[in-house]
DNA sequence: CGCGCCGTTGAGCCCGTTCAAAAAGTGTGG
DNA sequence: CCACACTTTTTGAACGGGCTCAACGGCGCG
């Protein structure tokens, strides 16, 4: 089985009572005991590897997830076979809800870059939670409108930035969420970065072969390092300069 | 000044019990006695002319909205003057919910594309009607859920379908969403259309000019009629196909 | 060592852009 | 009702950013 190693590096969820993600998560307004609680709610952990789905296009919806280790992304298909990713996801993420009724088909897919690990929740149990705290509502409605603020923002990338904007605001704008992640706030300006450069032009509307060329004129011109799976941002400012990089929504605190 | 005759058509706000568009808004789920309740939030009603702005990016974000008549769009200004069309604001649509500490600067502006009259409630009302309806709750993530997957279907357009497929979306999309807001369920093709060339050619990443000549295709081969602030889809099947129009995120009910 | 995956490089083409100008609407004032 | 100004749409011609097709190089893994 491939990535053997990787799958036996990954972080396995433990007692919520005690998850280090919590500060980023869903659960992050909930005081210990209340948090505690949730574990109930929890109807599974559950790894996925490299490449595989943690659901597909058309399959039913009945479950929600807080991704716990590991990289993923949202994406879905067109009719032609080309790839559209909407959203990159990092640890602590809450991702799989969408509008409908529970069981609808579902309209995106959710794949695993790396080996990832999750928290699994139903619908109902999500739901019932929210009955029970009010603040756990205004957190998901919060964390979905800072998501949708992540999208308008690739909009605007999409649909009025050249390719070199496009790759400097991606770049930048996972660098900064992969370090707002890390407990330590240690500067250095490296993060781990999985992505390959098909990621990144299925994230931009790119061909692959137009992103090498791009990134290799962003080397040419030092505003980044990317080698083995390792991503070095010596500048941001001057990246942030050549990306029009505005707002950080990956700095921006929650409405509580 | 200009568009009076207008500004004299335009519906305004009445008592939140009977309100016509409520079906549609945020207070769906209320009861009629809770839903008379909201009027004591409700701290103002508003008109804004064609062309105004409802509020600004870097504007202090104190108030949420619901738009009671006329049609609006939120959009973002890039560095070098563009400008990308996030999303159309339709009667009974909630807008002005920002990721962030309320009073924290705009990221978007939300200007008024006819004539607007808007209901106006405090971002801290909204809080406290939230701890009073937990279903309100609900009803705004699964709105904001909603509104991220229409934002998720754009992307999809700007990344991966070519300029008249994207056209050809937003048009089927509003036409749709434009006609589930009418009482009558009569199957009428035809919808009151005021945007411009220029408005459609922000939403998808193009130029004015190009979208006039997409346009002038497309009525070729019959697939609509757009003239005097009217829109004519004879055969929405058709225009799907050429579209690749998969899910009709207008027509998804509520998860209540 | 050999196979697959990923990234690089080159040449030519096409969709959508830019620049320019004219035509068709639309609201205003006489 | 017409004349005027302004906005919106249409048309033409030339350019260019990003695409397509194709071949090659590098690296990890079996």
């Amino acid at each position: 089985m491939r990535h053997k190693r990787h799958q036996q590096n990954i972080a396995m969820p433990g007692m919520c009572g005690t998850c280090p993600v919590r500060r980023l998560a869903l659960f992050q307004p909930l005081s210990e005991e209340e948090v505690a609680a949730t574990q109930g709610y929890r109807v599974d952990t559950r790894v996925v590897e490299p490449g595989g789905a943690v659901f597909r296009q058309g399959d039913s919806s009945a479950e929600v997830y807080t991704l716990f280790d590991g990289w993923a992304f949202l994406s879905q298909r067109t009719a032609d076979g080309g790839r559209q990713i909407l959203e990159f996801l990092l640890p602590g993420d809450f991702f799989g809800l969408q509008p409908g009724r529970f069981g609808d088909a579902r309209i995106h897919s959710a794949h695993a870059i790396t080996p990832v690990s999750l928290c699994v929740f139903t619908y109902s149990g999500l739901m019932e939670m929210f009955k029970e705290h009010i603040d756990l509502g205004m957190r998901l409605t919060w964390m979905t409108a800072r998501d949708e603020a992540i999208a308008h923002e690739h909009l605007v990338s999409l649909g009025r930035r050249s390719a070199r904007e496009r790759i400097a605001h991606l770049l930048l704008e996972l660098f900064h969420r992969a370090r707002s992640r890390r407990q330590d706030p240690e500067p250095g300006s490296t993060i781990d970065f999985p992505l390959t450069q098909e990621h990144v032009a299925d994230a931009c509307g790119l061909t692959k072969i137009h992103v090498s060329r791009i990134l290799s004129a962003l080397r040419e011109d030092n505003l980044l390092v990317w080698r083995a799976k390792e991503l070095t941002i010596p500048n941001p400012a001057r990246l942030a300069a050549v990306a029009n990089y505005s707002h950080d929504l990956a700095a921006s605190r929650p409405i509580l």
